[in-house]
DNA sequence: TGACGATCTTAACTTGGGTTAAGATTATAC
DNA sequence: GTATAATCTTAACCCAAGTTAAGATCGTCA
């Protein structure tokens, strides 16, 4: 499949966009590449851009003003959207750091071209509602992992849910997706030998 | 203010709903009232009704299944939504009880009737985009408090940003929001004297 | 291959929350 | 107003994660 066809293929899975749809939107698709550690979106900027992956994984992270410790919120890998979601849809400025872990390659389209698609077409409109349920659902997702599993599930879960982000990502990064340190994941680690 | 006075009033600011549009949603409102320890809606329940609460507090809470401790994900409070997001968009199951902290009384429409409302209506299918968008923004807004953090910070903040739950809402409930045990709010709050 | 930087683990110690059960305080009902 | 239940605090002990720094391992590239 050519990169066109790929993101057809995810559009349509997703909100079931049809050739129609998906012929609209062409004109306003744009590719780049991104080198590891070049930043989709940086903090206090306002992100204009909804991403769709076609290869890479991104990391969203968070700097303490105080410990100045980065904490990573979410990965986004292959095939899925890329985007600082409240950033995009208020059009504030973004609170997070938003940066390729690898070489990575994004279509993205600007949000006033897919507003434009939003009046243009239900589809289009459909999937805006589509982006927004995910947004939630991620979000959601998080905080309940943090309020109701362990460090320790949360590691197992991760593992077995996402192996595409934990076999491409170093580990303090997982850790600090986890919400623990570094010598604490090596704990965890260390305990799970045997079980 | 009678009833329906203010919701119009809320619904005109926080989607400026106007006096026509809120006429087409007339027919669909029902009020309920609830005593304390009752269930907007039950685990396992789908959701089908968007509530307005004009008083009282409510709590959103999962049950451990190994451990059957109570967690605390949200409450809600007066002049505000209250629905099982997730549930209520799409039409599942839900994971969580929703019951009543106190006597309450609520406005609510049958989903059915809001979808009705989304095609009759370009105001209320914003009313639609700003309930997800609000959804998303307390499910990232909790996540992001769980992550970024620490329980004795997050005890500070619920006391300055939401004091009517604050002061309607028994400690060892809080201390469940807050994702630590009873004993240990305890000791935040020894800690706090004197700071 | 060997040297450097990146990553991961380990150790030793500190800190704060979990657990359990008892006791103090507050609210509520009779 | 007193009894009773609900709520809140305290104590004692345990355990997991934080912190810091050192050392082991892995990757990469000249």
């Amino acid at each position: 499949m050519n990169e066109n066809q790929i993101l057809h293929y995810a559009l349509n899975s997703f909100a079931g966009i049809d050739p129609a749809a998906f012929e609209l939107s062409l004109p306003y698709w744009q590719k780049r590449q991104y080198g590891k550690g070049e930043f989709y979106n940086e903090y206090k900027n306002v992100c204009k851009y909804l991403g769709f992956i076609l290869d890479g994984v991104f990391r969203t992270y968070y700097i303490d003003d105080v410990t100045a410790d980065e904490k990573n919120v979410f990965f986004f890998s292959k095939n899925q959207v890329v985007v600082a979601y409240k950033s995009f849809v208020t059009q504030t400025p973004c609170n997070y750091y938003t940066e390729s872990m690898t070489d990575a390659t994004v279509l993205y389209i600007h949000i006033n071209h897919l507003t434009q698609l939003y009046q243009q077409s239900h589809q289009w409109e459909r999937f805006g509602r589509l982006v927004a349920e995910t947004a939630f659902d991620l979000a959601m997702t998080r905080a309940e992992d943090l309020m109701f599993l362990s460090p320790e599930q949360r590691y197992l879960d991760l593992i077995q849910k996402h192996p595409d982000i934990f076999n491409n990502v170093p580990l303090y990064h997982i850790a600090s997706y986890l919400g623990i340190q570094a010598p604490s994941l090596s704990r965890i680690r260390k305990r799970m030998i045997g079980k």
